[in-house]
DNA sequence: CGCGACGTTGATTTGCCTCAACGATTGTGG
DNA sequence: CCACAATCGTTGAGGCAAATCAACGTCGCG
């Protein structure tokens, strides 16, 4: 357990705690090292944790009825990944968690976050704005994928992800702009 | 002005305010009747108010470069309006709120929502709870139009938003579901 | 080195778009 | 309240972007 309040530097900057909070914060939230290849959640599995990326790189993806993967999201620094959808209807997560490149993360399990909640009433601010920067994003995704021809959306793309775009899976990148990697791969020749 | 706590009823269910607090959020919100056909924002305005819908219904959409209008999303009663890919790139809105039933729906200003957040903490947290779930909607939509065909798309609509769906206009549906109103009429014959 | 995973290229198919024309419905002024 | 126009929805013919299916390079790792 870290006791140099590095959790508190890392992700809740800007934010000043007392000693009492500090320790909270620490009791709730785990850090740890995962390897490519793991699986942080599988579909069908309870929700019940949240993660922190610090660095590293993880996708969130869903399979479905005909068999094919569908990248809903990249996580990089800085963001949180969850299988949001599960919280409201049924319990069991319909996404994929996939760590596809080593990262650092923390954890919080959901019952942690609500005595959070309780115990420190800011983080609920916290928490909001971050999830006004996450529905700016997603609501420019979905304009992005009404809007936009494959070549278009590929390049779009490339400026929001502009340092993982080397490093991960053409077909990564494929399921995340809705088309297969042999369109993505002609879409990349006549560049 | 209303002094009957509607607002606390309509908008605030399940919360406790003291009488302190309840005058704060009235002198904040105010409720308008909207006409269908009016817009509540207009592409290119600074954006500074947020709605949130009584009864009626109101569509943000989006004219891109080809001038195709895409509607992002549909506001019925008990949700939240604005664009808020405004927010965290430009102030100017790159979408147009159009009210497309008769509306009654309640205003802020984002300048009154930062100074209620500041007055009455616990609203940040109803607000989070809020965008939890607006997040989770949108986290299904991108899903939906990731994986599913036309048709799939035009029954999951139908079923996401079954009491609208008569009362709107075939286009508006078209453009949410990223389809020309001629195929989105074909799939409705073939059904 | 050799095998499996990944990426590319070509031929063909298909779902949806485009363009064009024609019904149906709605709204409005006389 | 009807007539007519404008708006909205439907239908058909043809085209295109991306999918599918199949085969073949290429890269990285045990």
């Amino acid at each position: 357990m870290q006791s140099d309040n590095s959790i508190i530097k890392e992700i809740f900057k800007n934010l000043s705690f007392t000693d009492e909070e500090i320790k909270i914060i620490e009791s709730v939230f785990h850090k740890i090292i995962v390897k490519k290849g793991t699986i942080l959640l599988n579909a069908g599995d309870i929700v019940d944790t949240q993660y922190y990326i610090l660095n590293g790189c993880l996708r969130t993806y869903h399979i479905d009825t005909h068999g094919k993967e569908h990248t809903v999201q990249f996580g990089i620094k800085d963001w949180w990944i969850s299988d949001y959808t599960a919280f409201f209807s049924s319990e069991k997560s319909i996404m994929t968690i996939e760590v596809i490149q080593d990262a650092t993360i923390y954890k919080i399990t959901e019952q942690d976050k609500s005595y959070l909640y309780n115990q420190i009433p800011k983080i609920d601010r916290f928490f909001r704005i971050k999830l006004e920067r996450a529905f700016a994003a997603f609501q420019k995704r979905i304009l992005a994928d009404l809007s936009l021809s494959a070549k278009e959306r590929y390049l779009r793309f490339i400026n929001t992800y502009p340092n993982i775009e080397k490093s991960i899976k053409n077909y990564h990148i494929a399921s995340y702009l809705g088309i297969t990697t042999e369109s993505l791969s002609r879409i990349r020749k006549e560049m």
